[in-house]
DNA sequence: TTTTATTAACTAACTGGTCAGATACTTGGA
DNA sequence: TCCAAGTATCTGACCAGTTAGTTAATAAAA
């Protein structure tokens, strides 16, 4: 069932040879994401594209290599951009640009397609080591530099006590996805009932109290009796 | 190939009603962990339990049943006994206990049986929301709970400010998760590399520095230098 | 001898992958 | 501008291999 032909005389289905790979991709990623690799026919994934099951095969050669192609277009999603002013730093301080990240990054790790990526990941590593340490390294790795940048701004400027950004950054990233997994993979349905305004702000309190140098006050927000 | 009859005249199998069932949803346990739910069949299963097929379904009525009833063993074995002395803290500080709580947890996530499970959960919540929830309630908010009530002692202490414990408890299981589940689902050789004594130092370091009330000293266990 | 745990061979359904043929588009001649 | 021959793209039926689940036969225990 291509290309819908309910309307007055339209071709039973288009050459699109452009098109194609792109489109099987991205209907790959959909229902890989929600089915599971294995779970997952090449029916299935050719019906979401609006083709058939021997087209995939013109473009791709096997359902493995669908899926490591499928990886590999996703590589430089898998975090949301992480803007690193390089210049100066201007008015504001890397402690509130780590706020306002820790929100933006807490949204994006509840957010079905980071969430479908990371169970397909997690799922299939070990099936493909090369596709995921490739996906790992062009994609998370990269991604957790991004980050580590922030951070070392903040030792730089001053604010932030020396540690090791690399793993800062990582144990930052850390703290949002186990709550953003939970919720969304686990829980369910609110298992956890504890509002997401109150994670973040907890969260992003425990960190940044962890890395400013003591002194330079302002560990919290508002009063403390608001993280109770 | 069941019961080995290499040596003189052993029955061909012996009938165990007894020990069937656990023994059957230990080789499940360690096949679906290793090969996936839908990779690994029941001939698998069968056959790492010294049986064959035909005996897994006296026991359990269909594959997918056996398989929740295997999480269903495993629910209490999914974090390490955090042991709370409700008595006195006695002469240790809740600090101290939480370094050694940190390096316990570390090194229990990255064995094998832990990340087996863990990735076996993300796999196949979406397919078994009644099976992954109960397991959520009964294992992983059970063991955050007891988590929990160790930095709830030491804001009680006067050691630690005011925080939700039971957000930061979950917190710091996922800074140590994320490098556990990285090093030995996706890394795989060592893509990381930071030796794990830094990791586990950095990331207690960061956690009790956001935890323990300014002026109280001690964020850092050695001079600054170490965490670089 | 009877009971019951276990096996091993079986079936039915499913799915990755193939391919012969059908169909949309292109080109060039009139 | 129209049309026919040619080609690239796509379909759908098919095959071969796999596996969850069944069951008749068998062997251990009672």
């Amino acid at each position: 069932m291509p290309i819908a032909q309910s309307h007055a005389r339209g071709p039973r289905w288009r050459r699109r040879p452009e098109v194609r790979p792109q489109q099987i991709l991205e209907a790959a990623f959909r229902v890989f994401g929600t089915r599971g690799l294995h779970q997952a026919t090449l029916d299935d994934v050719a019906r979401a594209a609006g083709i058939t099951k021997g087209t995939i095969y013109l473009y791709f050669p096997s359902k493995a290599d669908l899926f490591t192609a499928m990886l590999k277009a996703r590589v430089n999603r898998i975090m949301p951009p992480v803007d690193v002013p390089k210049g100066g730093p201007g008015p504001v301080t890397t402690r509130d640009r780590l706020c306002t990240l820790g929100r933006r990054l807490y949204r994006f790790f509840c957010s079905p397609a980071y969430l479908a990526m990371y169970r397909t990941l997690i799922s299939e590593a070990p099936q493909f080591p090369e596709a995921t340490a490739h996906f790992y390294r062009e994609g998370i790795l990269q991604a957790n530099q991004r980050l580590a940048e922030v951070i070392r701004q903040g030792i730089s400027a001053g604010e932030f006590r020396e540690v090791n950004p690399i793993i800062a950054a990582r144990a930052f990233v850390g703290m949002f996805q186990i709550f953003a997994v939970s919720q969304g993979l686990l829980g369910g349905q609110r298992l956890y009932p504890i509002p997401e305004t109150r994670i973040v702000r907890t969260v992003t309190e425990i960190f940044l109290s962890g890395l400013l140098i003591s002194g330079a006050g302002a560990s919290r927000r508002r009063p403390a009796r608001g993280s109770r």
